[in-house]
DNA sequence: CACTCGATTTCGGTC
DNA sequence: GACCGAAGTCGAGTG
């Protein structure tokens, strides 16, 4: 028979420093800015030392259950259980598990490491303003995340008449939402300049629904090429170390 | 030293099965939509049967990269390391992980468990529809999730004099996205009913900019308690299993 | 399969 | 800490 009191020890002495993996029969509740509940099933539970505490079943990427970076995590002996409880101060929020059989406690030694995604709409911004030209022959960029009122404009600029542009990017195909958002920053400077401005869409696909929304709106399209969307740039992150692996489990 | 291919041997015999658990010092990449790399460090890898193949670091919720459920996994000896693999079909994506130094491998038989979350938009959205008087006396429904060519409208319904009003619901704090879409409501029920309709927000909170553009154009908010948003009904899981644990490390 | 939108969105940036 | 908008968004529901 495991002990439990063994497994609480352990996890205690990691969770300021190592990543925990909980393999356990466990029931858990979740009560928060919504709620939910997990019969006694298996799980797999990880704890960072960030705080952060997932509750993860055998399909899908997000856990079935979780508290964010942040939530402090308390493990205690209880009759029959062992009760871990994650709580985040605010929204108050709280995750319950009552771990019925604990078959693995694990921790591991996982350095921070930070990594830079490529391709993203602002690498798309920036690739547009250094070639203008691509988005049309004359434009000039007056403006790049430009705030305003009712939000922020990706590119403002001129076409080659001296007529004010309204470009809005997105790396992906565009939606209604894009659409929106563009018409909201079309009819903002119309009222704000007294001037009605073209507005732009860019982006490497669009929805039929958001299509016909531009159109009906006098808005324009221009499709960029899908590798545009992958500009490479260079990212990195730290050195290696070594890995200090620890664990604990009756079998 | 550990031996690679007893480690590959054992991911193999449980990919299909368990969700395979790796702590090792590795470099990785992803190539799709976008693009990341990860110098060489200790990550903690998760593998699940429904193909998702996660490489968490030591902070966040979210894995640092990762590939969703439906990929396909493989592993393979290497000069000098294990070659892990992960391929999505559609969009094009991998996710390469060179494993140069394999210090845990764990197989968890984790059930599939689904759980039903209380006090979601939908959830509100059904309470109000069978609350009709909470929005405002008089009030009668006349759609729910109501299709129209620019989105689906929450609420729509007429007041006490008959007039249309299309009711917008939000969960959490409302943003200028959220007036956006009830404006684009308004305006296309005016364009295809010729009949201005009165346009509410509903929720518990509204953000300062999200308030003033719904006033400067005539839009009314109503805010409901917070204990709405997490109306409680009852939701559950599947009965419990066996837990069948099984791990490879050398220490 | 594609489209649409909610999400305990999460996350990063900015004020 | 609040606000704002992107995200390799993810994931569910619908057609």
């Amino acid at each position: 028979m495991p002990n439990n009191e063994d497994a609480i020890k352990f996890v205690r002495s990691h969770l300021a420093t190592h990543v925990l993996v909980i393999y356990a029969v466990a029931r858990v509740s979740y009560n928060g800015r919504a709620k939910a509940n997990l019969d006694s099933n298996p799980f797999l539970i990880i704890i960072k030392p960030d705080g952060t505490f997932m509750v993860h079943g055998s399909r899908r990427e997000k856990p079935l259950i979780w508290n964010p970076p942040g939530s402090r995590t308390y493990i205690d002996a209880q009759e029959g259980s062992v009760a871990l409880l994650s709580i985040r101060a605010s929204p108050a929020e709280r995750v319950m598990a009552d771990l019925y059989e604990v078959d693995f406690v694990g921790a591991f030694d996982v350095e921070h490491t930070d990594n830079k995604v490529m391709g993203t709409e602002s690498d798309l911004v920036a690739w547009l303003v250094d070639h203008p030209d691509y988005i049309e022959k004359g434009f000039v960029v007056l403006e790049r995340e430009y705030d305003t009122a009712v939000g922020r404009i990706d590119i403002l600029g001129r076409d080659a008449n001296g007529r004010l542009v309204v470009v809005e990017v997105k790396r992906s195909q565009a939606g209604p939402d894009a659409v929106n958002q563009l018409l909201r920053y079309v009819d903002h400077l119309l009222q704000r300049r007294g001037e009605k401005p073209r507005g732009v869409l860019v982006s490497p696909d669009i929805s039929p629904s958001a299509h016909f929304m531009l159109k009906s709106n006098g808005l324009e399209y221009l499709k960029v090429s899908k590798d545009l969307t992958t500009l490479a740039e260079k990212g990195g992150s730290q050195p290696s170390t070594k890995p200090v692996p620890d664990f604990y489990s009756w079998l």
